[in-house]
RNA sequence: GGCGGUGUGCCCGAGUGGCCAAAGGGAGCAGACUGUAAAUCUGCCGGCUCAGCCUUCCCAGGUUCGAAUCCUGGCGCCGCCA
């Protein structure tokens, strides 16, 4: 059996981490209990957060017990970030947010058997808090020569806007929590991404300090970059989230679809739960057969089955497929057409306008001027056949099933117009 | 509080009275090429009832036949001084 630090070493998943050797053995001797943070400051996590929980998914199969830790206090406070103050979120928003956040992160962990995983929430221990109390008893641990210190502290302090105390605040609170979860559940690892290691080391340090016999470590994952050099996550549309309210499960499964190749073996090692081999095996095909994108169907595969559910995947291959296919639109029966259309932009319409008109309405393009200029430049099309005429009508005959028009904008943008049924009697 | 500077389209940035819907770059979009990838090349990139018209250059007034460009007031930002 492969030793997990070799194993997330492979996957490219150990930016940094404490003391390699002393986890290395930590995780030897037995079940190490673990936490990983997540904030709530937006409705849904998103796939940075991902990274995370598959992380600590890894590391619960490998034997070890997860404590998904919800930061229902650290979330009304805001972590810095070294460009800008954070907004503070109303407390009920903030809980609200925490709801969320836990029942997206429960599915993915295993909650039965001897690794079982459990949920937590610093609120539990930082809401009866006095400020005298937080001052006296934690606060005493803290130097502010090495708070200063941190990176994203540092870059603020440097800034013209300087830092509020608010913020400047949260690695205590997050230390707080290390220590909490430390006495409580015996947990001695903390994981997360590269730009939290200061507050992960805010943790050990502040447990090495109240607790001289512990031994506790941290291990932070990469910031992932890719060929391209821009943000991970990322779509024209904006940010990737797992909520399939705000990122729909087609969404989702064509931003892994349409990977850059050169991506793929980082991503494959980073989210995918196939063995060594698998992995590489499809590495090899994507040099081989880029044209066949065998590990970005793969990848999409798997993780939209593991976020969204089977069924949902099964769906969203099934519309890809029939979007996608070659001028097939027609032959389609209309339960497979409208359930791929589900998963595009729609819109209803009393009657047919010209093309143009329908592309903005959809919203395809951001306004007419922009819709007739595609359509001049070629990029329009209906039900798969490129638009010639600038003032095109769809004719009652394009309909498929008498009420459907699959619309595109270039190569895969696309959306969907129905008919409405006219009044009856 | 004083003095000086600055505010242009998604972003950066040129433009100091008409030739300005506004140079150039970036981002973005489309086409060619393809594999719903990348790279490259070409075109587009305020709106509209589109060979024309309408609304823009921080905001409000003013000068002028005509203002992004000049004047007055306001607001924001930056720098130096107190």
């Amino acid at each position: 059996m492969t030793d997990i630090v070799d194993e997330l070493r492979w996957r490219g998943l150990l930016a940094l981490s404490t003391d390699e050797d002393a986890l290395r053995k930590a995780f030897a001797d037995g079940p190490v209990t673990f936490y990983c943070g997540f904030d709530p400051t937006a409705p849904s996590l998103h796939l940075g957060n991902l990274v995370q929980i598959l992380t600590m998914r890894r590391i619960q199969r490998a034997g070890h017990r997860p404590l998904g830790l919800v930061g229902g206090a650290t979330g009304l406070i805001g972590d810095p970030k070294p460009d800008a103050e954070r907004t503070l979120n109303a407390p009920d928003v903030v809980a609200g947010w925490v709801g969320r956040l836990r029942a997206q992160i429960e599915p993915l962990l295993d909650f039965e058997g001897p690794y079982a995983a459990r949920m937590v929430n610093n609120l539990d221990w930082t809401a009866g808090l006095t400020a005298i109390e937080f001052l006296r008893d934690v606060g005493q641990h803290f130097r502010v020569n090495k708070m200063i210190a941190k990176e994203a502290v540092s870059r603020r302090l440097n800034s013209d806007m300087g830092i509020g105390y608010t913020e400047f605040s949260y690695q205590i609170l997050q230390g707080m929590d290390y220590l909490e979860l430390y006495r409580r559940y015996g947990c001695t690892l903390q994981t997360g991404g590269s730009d939290q290691w200061g507050n992960l080391t805010a943790g050990t340090e502040l447990i090495h300090k109240v607790e001289p016999d512990a031994v506790v470590h941290a291990l932070a994952t990469p910031l992932i970059v890719k060929a391209d050099g821009t943000k991970f996550g990322k779509t024209e549309a904006g940010t990737v989230w797992l909520d399939p309210e705000l990122t729909s499960p087609y969404g989702f499964y064509q931003f892994w679809l349409n990977a850059d190749d050169r991506d793929m073996p980082q991503y494959l090692r980073i989210f995918s739960f196939r063995s060594r081999g698998e992995i590489e095996e499809l590495e090899r095909q994507t040099e081989e057969r880029p044209q066949a994108r065998a590990a970005q169907r793969a990848l999409a595969e798997e993780l939209t089955t593991l976020v969204h559910g089977a069924e949902q995947c099964a769906a969203v291959v099934a519309a890809s497929r029939a979007l996608f296919g070659q001028g097939e639109l027609a032959g389609l029966d209309e339960a497979t057409l409208r359930a791929a259309l589900a998963e595009v932009p729609h819109v209803r319409v009393a009657e047919l306008g010209p093309v143009v008109e329908l592309l903005a309405e959809v919203g395809l393009a951001p306004s007419r001027s922009a819709a007739r200029r595609t359509v001049k430049e070629g990029g329009a099309y209906v039900n798969n056949v490129k638009v010639a005429a600038e003032d095109a009508v769809p004719a009652p005959a394009d309909l498929l099933h008498g009420r459907w028009l699959v619309l595109r904008r270039g190569k895969r943008n696309l959306a969907a117009v129905e008919l409405a049924a006219p009044e009856a009697g």
